[in-house]
DNA sequence: CTGAAAGCGCTTACAG
DNA sequence: CTGAAAGCGCTTACAG
């Protein structure tokens, strides 16, 4: 293994020379002897040690990037996740830091992998919100939320107008004549994304005319996909659409009615949420709220590293707009 | 920030008794002592300095992921490559150790990712081949490779059977009657998995009274899906078959040419490859070449950790088997 | 523009 | 069962 010291020893200079051109700092060195330097530690093969960089410098340019945890659940067999994963993942790169990607328990795991690795910052997705408070107080470092209600002071969150997405979708069912409305989605917890979405839909229909019975808001938490199609098949009173909270679930839904011989939009009509590419595909082309997934990567980014940049910036959230893309899986009702 | 140091002062011993009680090799430690230790630094939160542990140990407990860096393209986009980082990350995180993601361009930068974090072993995923050589020569790390078919000595990879899974969807289209066939997939490299799956799907029909003209072998790299959809539609001696190299690549071309008015498998029978959640969900119920990606993640797991554990174990490569899976995508020709 | 000294928080290797 | 010493490869902070 090839370090400063032999490099230092090659070239006829001291370590703390050649650490200067290694990192750049070469405008306190001739430019003789930087190139020197560089031409030695390029021909030696040298690569710096970052753990020693990172215990002596206390910078380690490592982000963390947090899933929470759940058993037998892949969080990254989700496709808004994975893909937001990887968009944030480049874009770390890009600006010259290292990922490191936690499936993180609790707060005492968290903070525990925070710390022992000396995370310059770290990104959050998926459910911490009760957490958040305590995550912020025990880490001084900046951390990015996504997709968070949490109340919490000072938390720095992007996400996007959930409230509104169901707003538009109410809006367009209306529009398009339906009135007796259905929501379907996984309320992880009340006051969260799932519960935002179904609200803003809710009140919507409620303020223009349309309604949701109590019974037709299903929580895939307690009812499967197939029992809602069963439920919908026994239905005396039917909605005649649904919003789903996710694309991935309505082509889920999609699906389980397609096998029981209703089709979308003639007997079911269906708006999904996210906008992923195979929402566009034929058959389904589902009519759904978009919400852009590569500018909330990009703001994410962009708020976690002003504030590694600048630590006393104060906190900074941000809420991307949404809107809906109307495809084919709405019908138009007399 | 509580060191070893701190604890040591507190409990009136040595840095050295804490280090033994903190790394579980307490048993040459007096039961009392240790547990006076582990109380004092459970109080004061002692998270131990992983930068510190590596440098001083050489181990870092640092697994590398390492993807093809491709511009423009998000390689946990696909379903396929975001599931299995889902479960890999899992596994490792199970066996105590933490996971870098890198996405690296080319030999040189992979070298200096792994070897500047001393990254304890490797996980490749993505097209490697014609750097495998060189990667294992510069780094005396174990390293897993996925799907290569790279002929480098020693390489250690965890692959499935693609030639067996393109002669199973052959059988199959024989055996429903099917004489005229085709083939489209994303021909990355010659000799890589597109071209095991297309070429055992080749040599299969021929031994068997079927044919795949050379017009019908689609390269996605060169022709887009529309693309393909149009030609078919134009063509005076379609296949009635198409075996396509994915799952997601198959259901894109059934949205194409359902856009075109031609059903499945009415006008155009589709069998796909990997058998994803998305592919059984109606109306697609897609015929399909099932691997099992939960196997391959917990082999490829196995691999890495026993090298870890054995540096000296001879290498070792796994193929797994696959299977057809019969739904409905294709048609009974007579 | 350059360098000698001290130290980051831990472990290895030895001694008792 | 316990500890003093040296060192991992780097940077900080100072001195010149």
């Amino acid at each position: 293994m090839v370090t400063l010291k032999d490099i230092a020893a090659q070239a006829g200079v001291s370590m703390m020379t050649v650490s200067r051109v290694m990192n750049g700092n070469s405008g306190k060195v001739s430019e003789k002897t930087a190139d020197k330097i560089r031409t030695i530690a390029k021909d030696m093969g040298y690569i710096p040690n970052s753990s020693a960089r990172s215990l002596a410098a206390r910078s380690s340019r490592i982000i963390a990037v947090v899933f929470r945890d759940v058993p037998d659940y892949n969080p990254l067999g989700d496709p808004y996740s994975s893909t937001f994963l990887g968009l944030i993942l480049k874009e770390i790169q890009k600006r010259g830091y290292y990922v490191m990607v936690h499936f993180a328990q609790d707060f005492s795991d968290i903070t525990f992998r925070l710390r022992s690795w000396n995370a310059e910052g770290a990104i959050f997705l998926g459910l911490f919100d009760e957490e958040v408070q305590q995550i912020q107080d025990g880490n001084q470092i900046p951390l990015v939320f996504t997709d968070s209600y949490s109340q919490a002071r000072q938390i720095m969150n992007v996400g996007i107008d959930d409230y509104k997405g169901g707003a538009l979708a109410a809006a367009h069912f209306l529009q398009k004549g339906h009135k007796n409305l259905g929501f379907a989605g996984y309320f992880t917890k009340l006051g969260g994304v799932v519960s935002q979405r179904c609200q803003g839909f809710f009140d919507t229909l409620e303020k223009n005319g349309g309604h949701m019975a109590r019974e037709h808001v299903f929580d895939l938490e307690k009812i499967t996909m197939d029992g809602i199609a069963d439920s919908l098949l026994s239905d005396s009173n039917p909605p005649s659409g649904i919003f789903v909270s996710s694309d991935a679930f309505a082509l889920d839904l999609y699906g389980k009615i397609f096998q029981r011989g209703l089709r979308v939009p003639e007997h079911l009509s269906l708006i999904g949420f996210d906008d992923f590419p195979i929402s566009s595909v034929a058959p389904f082309s589902l009519t759904t709220i978009h919400q852009d997934i590569e500018k909330k990567a990009s703001e994410t980014c962009r708020i976690l590293f002003e504030h590694i940049e600048k630590p006393d910036k104060p906190s900074e959230s941000v809420t991307l707009d949404v809107r809906l893309v109307e495809r084919d899986s709405v019908s138009e009702q007399k």
